[in-house]
DNA sequence: TAACTGTTATATATTATATATAACAGTTAT
DNA sequence: ATAACTGTTATATATAATATATAACAGTTA
């Protein structure tokens, strides 16, 4: 199974499920149209409640990224569904805005934070041919 | 008062309280060696409870902004005390990773990455000049 | 002495997260 | 038809994080 939790970590399992299928949609992991595990075998897998995973989809639903059918399981939508929005970006914003204001306030310049950034696009665009 | 907060924002207070002013000594709003309000002033200013405000104080105590001493009240720190460390680097990128990732799985190249956070520095600028 | 610091302690309320069972309604394959 | 699988709904419980409400303590300062 590709996807893995982290039961020490702050962040929620219901988001770090849903971190990692958009992770995964991105890198080709998940295909278009392709299905994703039923809510009680990811929860089996990993070793967690059905509840957790259904919530995970249900805001993947939500944001646009799957399409839940009552017997066919989550399957993974086309890109036209979770285009960026006027309403990402401004969220997108709200989020990065606190992170460049701590970094810059520790004396980290604009090139460095943009050198992070390479880093990690790099470190995708690395994940992307290794498969 | 220069610090404000939304309750119905996602956000917890403590958490607002603390990026403001991490952004006030950014900005220079706060200057070495100055003052916040006491606990009980600024709980007062913002109709909150002391705690929470006392609960922000100490966490940025922890990460090294500012010191607390019993009588004098809380004293912005010289930047030596708050640089980035190696640990720091790794949370920030923990922080920005997800946000690249769903950015880019969204359909925002890049370049467009980039654009949006020259907006935040440049904005930052501009209120550096403006006071 | 009075007024102010941060700190500590105790108690309570609300919300978010996660789990535990159980049952329902609709497919699908045998 | 029966069995096995879907997602969904409902109820209940547990834990942790957040926030508030009081109260008291110990030290400084005017």
């Amino acid at each position: 199974m590709w996807l893995t939790i982290d039961l020490r970590s702050e962040t929620a399992i219901y988001l770090q499920i849903r971190d990692q299928v958009i992770q995964g949609i991105l890198l080709n992991d998940l295909k278009i149209g392709e299905s994703l595990p039923s809510v009680r075998q990811l929860a089996a897998d990993l070793g967690i409640n059905m509840h957790t995973v259904s919530k995970a989809y249900n805001l993947l639903k939500q944001e646009g990224f799957i399409q839940i059918h009552r017997q066919k399981g989550a399957i993974v939508n086309a890109p036209n569904n979770y285009q960026a929005s006027e309403e990402y970006y401004e969220q997108l914003k709200k989020a990065v805005k606190p992170l460049i204001i701590e970094s810059s306030c520790r004396g980290i310049s604009k090139g460095y934070f943009y050198k992070i950034c390479e880093q990690i696009y790099r470190n995708i665009g690395l994940l992307e041919k290794g498969g």
